[in-house]
DNA sequence: AGAACTTTGCAATGGCATTGCACTCCTTAA
DNA sequence: TTAAGGAGTGCAATGCCATTGCAAAGTTCT
């Protein structure tokens, strides 16, 4: 049906089916993170597992990128396009303490701090909270 | 028995209990951020919800403060003599991924950078992950 | 149509944080 | 000194979330 959407899941080598297209229309729609469980309430009648494993088989082709921002259940937020989800695509993410919503902050880029003698960064998770604009 | 850890604990306002002094030793000597799991460990003949909460007063006090890297378990680390757990006092929390320990970078501050119009920040909690100097 | 593979649903399982309850210990007031 | 009350501890649940084994359903290919 909708082509657009599964032409970006072929592009990233995911064969489309319903439950992935509807995953992948969700998190463009909303426009944040989701958890697991937000997507598993807003489709009632899929399983659990079936959204899990959707979203893992999506974070191993660089679709989605898994974000951890410490409100106890990982979130999931949709990739750039040519995202490999390497330290140079990591960006900040933005928790509101009061809407629970995280955001996606691509414009604000991370700035990788010199670290000690020794120690190499493949990896950076940098998480503001705070009260997000719709809420202050 | 070791004044200073009593001391320490005193000023923060904790009555130094057994218990208490030999986590808050075993904070200080590690200089790194542990979880309850390996303090369980460490201490293998008090119970985990002993510790639980001996870290949970320690965090109610600013005494350490909990860090989420990731891994699946929060870490604890003694905060600075004057922290308050503000903004002001977050720094960078380093995880290394071969030996899953984790390390307050209190050397290198935390630039907040300025956030999108009507994002306010409270909190900020950056994680980098990679190799330490020990496993390089 | 049938074989092989993929996707999905259901029902566990496991890890970790957290809490209720009872027991012990310590302090305080009579 | 002793009784009472509060704080600290240990044990045994509980709950939440991520993850997985297995079987059923769907898909693809011949």
């Amino acid at each position: 049906m909708n082509t657009s959407l599964e032409e970006k899941l072929r592009k990233k080598s995911i064969k489309p089916t319903a439950m992935r297209l509807l995953v992948l229309q969700c998190l463009m729609e909303q426009n944040r993170a989701l958890s697991l469980n937000e997507l598993e309430v807003l489709f009632e009648n899929a399983d659990k597992s079936t959204i899990f494993r959707t979203l893992k088989t999506f974070q191993e082709n660089y679709l989605v990128h898994r974000i951890n921002d410490g409100s106890g259940a990982i979130k999931y937020a949709l990739c750039d396009d040519d995202c490999i989800c390497s330290l140079e695509d990591n960006h900040i993410h933005f928790l509101c303490t009061k809407c629970e919503k995280t955001y996606c902050l691509k414009d604000t880029p991370i700035t990788t701090p010199n670290l000690p003698n020794g120690f190499r960064a493949n990896f950076a998770n940098y998480l503001i909270e705070g009260i997000c604009s719709a809420c202050s």
